[in-house]
DNA sequence: AAGGAGTACAACCGCCGAGAA
DNA sequence: ATTCTCGGCGGTTGTACTCCT
């Protein structure tokens, strides 16, 4: 999958496309040697013909110990979609509470996987929404629509603030996110936020794994 | 069986901020 | 104070694989 072609940069001579076995081996042993960070470093020590950014991908993505391999569950699944909705495209914060999945799989997953599902489960309840006008509109019997109805549409629109709140939640400058995510106070402003919206968020807090 | 379309995912790119020189 | 280097992040691309007709 993916890059598989091997080549090198014509301006700087740095290898690219997919990595071949020995280029891991070599980061593995300097990691176990050295530790992780100082990737650029890591390049020029062993030689690797890799800048420090692609080395610190790959073991970030692949070669780090911890990383689980295999489908997203559907608890992760759930805990994404959630995530998402509270921090939008922060993929590495997302990341950061899933153990073992990586921010560049979680975005794969959702940009592959999770978008088009809800795109597609949306698509089907604004479907149902215009069956249902339409059959009111058609109706001579003049009725308001149901509690339920009202409810569904009071919870897209909730969603939709809900986005707008974590969209400035996500606008946070402060000195590392992480530090300032694992605050409770953070996550207490945050629950004040959010609570005009559907999503009960003292029970997200609760599910959230630790760091 | 062939090939075109869709999917999954590894890897690259550009930008930004922090810290060192 | 300024410049440079490096690490981190999100967006995007490229390609192998799978499914469908």
């Amino acid at each position: 999958m993916g890059r598989s072609s091997t080549y090198y940069d014509k301006n700087d001579g740095l290898k690219k496309g997919a990595w071949a076995a020995s280029e891991d081996q070599i980061v593995k042993a300097y990691v176990k040697k050295h530790g992780v960070g100082k990737w650029g470093k890591l390049s020029r020590e062993t030689g690797l013909k890799r800048c420090g950014k692609s080395v610190r991908l790959r073991w970030l993505n692949y070669l780090r110990p911890d990383i689980i391999k295999g489908n997203i569950t559907e608890d992760e699944e759930e805990l994404i979609i959630r995530l998402h909705k509270l921090l939008g495209n922060r993929w590495s914060l997302i990341a950061g509470r899933i153990p073992g999945r990586t921010d560049n799989e979680i975005k794969n997953y959702w940009n592959s996987t999770l978008k088009r599902k809800l795109q597609q489960e949306n698509h089907l309840e604004v479907s149902k929404d215009e069956e249902i006008k339409e059959d009111l509109s058609s109706s001579a019997v003049v009725s308001a629509a149901t509690d339920e109805d009202e409810d569904h549409h009071r919870q897209h629109h909730d969603a939709d603030v809900g986005i707008g709140v974590a969209a400035e939640a996500t606008n946070y400058k402060g000195t590392g996110d992480d530090e300032y995510l694992r605050d409770d106070l953070w996550w207490n402003n945050f629950i004040m936020d959010f609570n005009d919206t559907q999503l009960d968020v003292s029970e997200f807090q609760n599910g959230i794994p630790e760091i």
